[in-house]
DNA sequence: CATGAATGAGTATTCATTCAT
DNA sequence: AATGAATGAATACTCATTCAT
């Protein structure tokens, strides 16, 4: 009769993004989600509609906090070489604070995106892929990017260089978000040879 | 009329492997390979042992071929960046002939390597790991690469930035393998930004 | 077009009841009769119309020739005690000749029989009780057996005991069907305990 | 009002050890324990994790209390009839008592002895055999019985005598396991045959 | 809130059988 | 006569979900 706790769902959510992370989401039984939340699987029915309610929370919790951050970044009108560095370590504190939920999106999103409910996975790819690809025109026209790079193939091979690093990524006391930002920003704006000084 | 045995197998193979990739391993029934083969479920079986074995002659296949390529580059002797845009050239031409295999793995192969019957997978991963972090260290040591880079870092940045492409790259008439690689190879080695000349 | 060589379905037969004689009938697949055979399983239909009339023949062959013993037996005229040595040594001659449809026999027939197909099973079981079951009844009339006796716990007890034999009687040079049943009828007739002399 | 966890299985087991005395194990399907038990057959799989352990807990179950009686008689330090006599009502008590069970054993104990999962039941046929030899080769050694007996055969004829009874007793109010028995040892004993007085 | 027990739809797999060659 | 390949029905088992207590 009472509504179940905010807390106790965000608990519960937090320990079914880990499972869902490391098995992926179909291999992962309602079972061991309750297993290791020591209840019974029939208990999450309680807090849950569906084990895929569970899943949807997680990805569109994930997608709001990292929006608010890439909304931030947007809006503070910063060069696009500013603006590319201040997305990818954006991206990287988002990996950091929900490196589960990041892990579930990069494994499951293409297929679940066609489904109706899901619909706000794509709607949000495309955004992010506006968002990049506008970023990365204005510095090809502005010269802050090298003039023979294709467009397309560049944002891709940002894109999935940064999330990728959600399927190692356990944050350490050695390696803050920021210092990970780092690093791989100065391999993708100048590359891993010398630069001749 | 009819091709034989070998080829059958080596055909409802390649089918296999296109779903697994397009749906994942676990989400992909039996049926549904099947259906793309023309068949009904229960005659897989007359090629197969299980659904497992068929993923795994797909795995198995997909790093033999890999192999032979990357012993070839190994063996002949070049310098590190040579050794990198070879490996690297090398990738996005198995990529090319076995995509689906790649999407394959990708996905599953972490999860697979902890089960005895994959643990080549796990082997392969140790092989590879040992294969580019040498090269890289090798390059380090050499001046040929940057003196700053964090090897293991740059070691998952460039795999990753590889074989996450095959998730998007189709062979088009435009985009050979060797097209790719080598635009690729330029943002991993110069990045983005224009190099003063 | 032509029949099938009524020596290859003999030969056939034998394999298939030996197989079903060491697995049940329902655990043997009809390939593993075909390995035995070295042929494939589809092949065995060239001379069989199903796993099931492989067995019916087992059977009905099996107790073709035991009745041909059992009527040669009863037609004799001997008295009682005779008739029942006699018959005892006719089932043990049976089973050393067919000591795979025996062991059929004795684990099948029961959950056959109620097969309109396999009617003659109990068709069979019931002139196998009125065989046995009369001569008990003469010989108790007359004297040649001990008159406390109950005469249907009687017949089973001698059924059971002589043909439970067939699940580990193997013929070998020193037990001869002949010295196996002169050893049970000296027990069945006069137990196991000396007899004061 | 529901009887708690253990009971159910208990219960469960009990139907199940019916239906397979009744059709055989292989020819028992899950789905008709659970229609006898008035269930879906997948709800079995709440209470056993398979078939085969239902077959296990059965068997195990009637071992152990066959061999708590059999330990006792064994114990007690009788001579060797009386032990033959003890051992051979503690038999029929048991198959009044597990009648499903029992004949279960009789179908199936052969078949299963090989796999790993049921090796106690070659090992218990190791100490049965044990028992009955020993206990027949000291009546032999100290007059108890006919010297002329050949002991393997006699203790397969006893064996099978008791064990196979369980195929077709069925216990009702004249003939309790003990009248049974002691119309089996009478027979076993003194034979069929009249004594000369 | 949580449990214990069940449901019912699905899923991989088996296997007797068929049939063109 | 035998093979190779397939069919189709059945079968054990899984699992998300429901619900009375």
């Amino acid at each position: 009769m009472s509504p179940p706790s905010p807390a106790r769902r965000g608990e519960l959510l937090g320990i079914a993004a880990e499972v869902f992370a490391e098995q992926g989401y179909n291999a992962t039984t309602v079972r061991e989600i309750a297993d290791a939340a020591g209840m019974l699987a029939g208990s999450l029915y309680y807090h849950f509609d569906s084990k895929e309610s569970m899943l949807d929370e997680i990805l569109a919790g994930f997608l709001d906090e990292l929006w608010a951050g890439y909304d931030g970044v947007l809006a503070a009108g910063l060069g696009p070489r500013e603006t590319i560095e201040a997305l990818v370590t954006a991206s990287f504190r988002e990996i950091d604070r929900h490196r589960s939920a990041v892990a579930i999106y990069q494994r499951e999103a293409r297929n679940l995106a066609v489904q109706p409910r899901f619909g706000y996975l794509a709607e949000s790819q495309r955004q992010f892929e506006r968002a990049w690809l506008g970023t990365l025109e204005r510095g090809l026209a502005g010269g802050s990017f090298r003039a023979d790079l294709d467009v397309r193939l560049t944002y891709r091979f940002i894109r999935d260089t940064v999330w990728v690093a959600a399927s190692w990524y356990r944050p350490d006391g050695q390696h803050s978000p920021e210092v990970i930002a780092r690093q791989y920003l100065s391999m993708v704006l100048d590359g891993i040879t010398p630069r001749p000084s």
